[in-house]
DNA sequence: CCTATATATGAATGATTGTTCATATGATAA
DNA sequence: TTATCATATGAACAATCATTCATATATAGG
């Protein structure tokens, strides 16, 4: 017997995909909402923003914990911030941190 | 000088964040998009569902390969899949899927 | 029964990653 | 300048993870 056959669909499909490039871009996004201290952070900045020390004591955890986890946010403009004095205030880049978290949240409240 | 003091915006922001097992429940949602490879089965199967053997020649990975990737998208519940004789075919579990791809591609293209 | 095809799975391995620690930079006040 | 607070950063380590390889299960046909 003939081994299964899929070149029909396989042509259509690969019509459809966007570049490899773009594919890469989006799951190293994804993969930034990917870790729980990051989420913790992102939700937190949801009330206001906030400066690193207020969210190192918020998650109990590390000022240099929190440092490397802003700069991977900062890094995928999820974040921005703003030095005033010694204190840097970090804050939600925009509306799409908020959309995606809430499209995740609704997908396992279910 | 006194330290730094943020007792009052801690206890607001406190209130809000859901519990930490949510939070680590959205956390494992999002780490299941932050794959190259599991992105790219996704948007396979917006088109279509399809058998495990065609996923894998669609993207030039092996047979074993592909099947572990599908293992995590269905715990993750964002594949279902049904069986006809010796093929199994994995299809989009539900809409939420794409739009939570649809989100992080406008976020990517800006 | 035996053979072939399709899929699943456990163990091993190499690569990636989050945190810690030590230290550096930046800014303010005395 | 010196001291202190706030933040950033590089190196190291432990843990996690994607793929490969070998093998197991499942279904169909002869």
């Amino acid at each position: 017997m003939k081994k299964h056959d899929h070149t029909k669909l396989l042509s259509d499909v690969t019509g459809q995909m966007p570049a490899d490039e773009e594919l890469a871009e989006l799951s190293e996004l994804f993969s930034v909402f990917g870790d729980t201290t990051r989420i913790k952070i992102l939700w937190a900045l949801f009330e206001s923003e906030m400066c690193v020390c207020a969210i190192a004591e918020l998650l109990k955890m590390t000022q240099s914990a929190i440092s490397h986890q802003l700069k991977l946010l900062k890094h995928a403009k999820l974040v921005g911030c703003r030095r005033e004095g010694k204190t840097v205030y970090y804050y939600l880049a925009d509306d799409h941190v908020r959309r995606i978290i809430d499209q995740g949240m609704e997908h396992i409240s279910e």
